[in-house]
DNA sequence: CATATTCTGTATCCTCAGATACCGACTTAG
DNA sequence: CTAAGTCGGTATCTGAGGATACAGAATATG
């Protein structure tokens, strides 16, 4: 059966994707039996969808990795975030009343591409699968949690000071851990382009924390010494 | 039948409310009969939810009005969302795995909320009611546009300059409306706190563009005089 | 119509944070 | 082992934008 061969080539990867979570592998060949999605193929820099193309389906990437970049209106193009294998696209998207591709995606190296289109997932078929109601728990979750990221960002760009963002986010990442002792996620650029802030600023904002017995650190490890003085700083 | 009567009373409510949209009202009470919902009554200021209780189920109101608002960890509270007749809360926290409540609901008038059980959503019914269907579909849509105005939230947070975000801003009010004159759907207060930044630089900034050319305005009327120069502006 | 109140534009002052540069500590490659 | 590259801390300089204050326009209220 060529379609089935055609997907059975991918079963390994497809699997590993957080959609398909916690549906059996038998489960999930039938699903695309069902859902019939495209494979597509690219080259590296290869334009997998361009900005503003109608949208039709959802991305999922088996292999590779790729871009996924926006463009102002003024024409700059700046790159939002990169998909490694697994990664989704699209997914926001789907269930809206958007009909065109919000961002460019294009090929970092050779990439192989599942499309999942928009109208099938739901499910147009009249029993409900088992495995379609997981298949949906698992869209909601996903999204959810998108929301909840984008959230949690925008709390963080909210905030004024440099000093302010800084105690917040070592609050928080003290308070997930339930330690004084937090090992940092992030490098310094990579903080400073989290918080939205240069990095010399941020650097010394940090410095200063130090200088006043807030907190202590080297390089990733910070140690949070006064937690009152870290809260009165975040308020303002 | 008690339980049908206790909805009845609310089913011209229910059916505004965008979760409800395009299922016929008969539907409707099966849906509640099948969810079990509970309705809560709240006098003014009352609280709805707590932040860090147990979240168990998604929120409408039904009457009334109420505030969410968060605690950060120093413990300021500050106001988020005004909520309104036909207003969903909770609904992005539903398919997380998150446990507890991440806001606070109060009650600014005397309120009636409807709280359908987060688990009941997906359905655990074993055939899928017709209803069902489009009752997740509406789920998915209302979730995914959430997400999306989070995202260009964030867009506009992430840009540094203030004339980047009010070119930006026009730019793109500008286009949704397909005219070079806009009238702003914000006053000068709350546009300043949609960006982010102080009233008066956000209106100084203004001024310099008109000085400029660039654009022309009176009160919430603005007309783009020169958009090549408003494009150049929004990158840098 | 008169008064009160909210909304907007503008000026002044001053601080916070960005840009840039440089150095030392580590890491990786040759 | 040397050279090149990356990463983090720090200093200096400068300017964008926040806070504050006030006055005139617009709107609401009696």
């Amino acid at each position: 059966m060529a379609v089935k061969e055609m997907y059975e080539k991918y079963l390994e990867e497809i699997s590993e994707v957080s959609l398909f979570q916690g549906i059996e592998r038998v489960d999930i060949e039938a699903m695309l039996n069902c859902l019939k999605p495209i494979v597509g193929h690219y080259k590296r820099s290869d334009y997998i969808v361009n900005g503003g193309d109608k949208y039709e389906s959802i991305g999922i990437v088996l292999k590779g990795s790729a871009t996924v970049s926006k463009e102002n209106a003024a024409g700059n193009r700046s790159v939002m975030t990169l998909l490694k294998q697994g990664d989704i696209f699209g997914e926001i998207v789907a269930f809206s009343s958007v009909m065109t591709w919000p961002a460019t995606v294009q090929a970092q190296e050779a990439c192989e591409v599942l499309f999942l289109p928009r109208g099938k997932i739901i499910g147009d078929c009249e029993r409900m699968c088992s495995w379609h109601r997981i298949f949906i728990q698992n869209f909601l979750r996903i999204i959810s949690e998108r929301a909840i990221l984008l959230n949690k960002k925008v709390e963080y760009l909210t905030i004024k000071s440099i000093r302010a963002k800084i105690c917040a986010y070592l609050l928080e990442q003290s308070k997930k851990i339930g330690s004084k002792k937090i090992v940092l996620p992030l490098n310094r650029n990579e903080l400073a382009d989290f918080l939205n802030v240069s990095r010399p600023s941020m650097s010394r904002e940090m410095g200063k924390l130090r200088d006043e017995g807030v907190i202590d650190f080297h390089l990733t490890a910070v140690e949070i010494l006064d937690f009152q003085a870290l809260k009165n700083n975040m308020s303002e």
